[in-house]
DNA sequence: CGATTTCTTGAAGCGGTTCAAAGTTGGTGG
DNA sequence: CCACCAACTTTGAACCGCTTCAAGAAATCG
């Protein structure tokens, strides 16, 4: 129908005007319409089976997404971080929970707006069918880090994927969570956890600067010989 | 724009004129415009990185979504069976292999056909939202098993899980993957998952019927008390 | 029927958990 | 500024569940 112009990267448009504009990308579209808040360290920002009555766009810190069993133990699926976005349109209910794990900021959109916009923006509704497969992918490395990898490895896998996103100071990278949280992710005790840095260490795979930053070094492969 | 009546359950209404009727599910439109295939025992459908160019609804048989590490190790992600669809349209490779665990059926659409349909009809799109979200919700179900339960529990659950899918002839559910197949998709060896089908049956748990067809015995609990 | 694959069972070894205690860090108030 | 407290991290030792290796039983197929 109505062929339309899709541009990967939108540069930064300084928009006054918001009604007319045609807005068609994801980011643009919280970038305009998006509205700001933040949360305090360990602040619940969304409870698994609660409606959905906001989606999120992270702008800075890091979100725990996780689910908590009937008998108490935490599943961290995923953490979140500056640009991820969290919640779909076409959930009534959240399926996880989301906490923030330091200091966050973020905006967000009512559903209902995203969902117009699927509506009439081919474009906007194939990046969210993307993102969806993107996320989907990203639940199945871990299924694989979990079942094949053991906790050494499975800690180096972590780190080399968070490092990707997270903002490096000095090329050490901050880890603000917990070893529990890591723990959690990862399935392993916190003992466990602790136990594996002082392995990297040793082995020389990782270098740190007190407990939460570290810098990768080198192409150090796999604790387990092939 | 155009609003349109959108039924979750459709009758099969018997269409013979193929062109322009208009189809509003996405069932619908593997009934109208799908190809028949079929497979036999270990075939592979899809193979990981390839490009897609067909996506599969499944119509009989047990298909095996997986992935191979570099190390010749494999994760199955999931059994898929009749109504599942495999394959996304977005996606311009395969992010994972599927193979026939016995002999499949399956109608096939060119990805081309479902972005056409998801572009004129809303619905399709919504259902096919709502399609990868539920996935996704599987891998993380999939998640909590492998990091929360041991052996036992984890292969309790995935029974139950696979017997809700699965036809059951005479209340007994047919298991046609072998148990390598299920300590490739439950993250334990072929042996613990021999053991623990034993482990079950003394329990009481499970009712067997040979190795490969078993039925469960009401609300049995889990093995490691709370 | 023999040949191959799949399943079951046994025994030893190892990785991760559990329980326990000490060390470290960061924040608060005197 | 230092003392104190709470939260978090590190380390140690015993224990347990799963893996590994191995052998035998059962099922499947030409």
């Amino acid at each position: 129908m109505h062929p339309t112009t899709c541009t990967g990267t939108t540069a930064a448009v300084p928009f006054k005007v918001l009604s007319i504009v045609r807005v068609t990308t994801v980011e643009e579209l919280f970038d305009v319409r998006g509205t700001p808040c933040s949360f305090a360290r360990n602040n619940t920002i969304a409870s698994e089976e609660a409606p959905i009555e906001r989606v999120y766009r992270i702008e800075s810190g890091i979100v725990r997404c996780c689910s908590y069993t009937e008998d108490g133990l935490r599943q961290i699926f995923a953490f979140a971080g500056p640009g991820d976005l969290i919640g779909f349109p076409d959930l009534d209910v959240w399926h996880f929970t989301a906490e923030a794990v330091g200091p966050v900021t973020a905006r967000f959109l009512k559903p209902e707006t995203l969902d117009a916009a699927l509506l009439s923006e081919h474009c906007i509704a194939k990046a969210l069918r993307r993102h969806c497969i993107g996320q989907f992918e990203r639940r199945e490395r871990h299924l694989i880090w979990l079942s094949h990898l053991q906790s050494e490895d499975r800690l180096l896998a972590f780190l080399e994927d968070f490092g990707e996103v997270a903002t490096s100071e000095g090329s050490f990278v901050n880890l603000p969570m917990t070893r529990q949280d890591l723990g959690d992710h990862l399935g392993m005790t916190l003992e466990t956890v602790s136990r594996c840095f002082g392995c990297l260490k040793r082995r020389g795979a990782i270098e740190m600067d007190g407990a939460n930053r570290y810098r990768l070094r080198g192409q150090q492969g796999r604790a387990t010989a092939a």
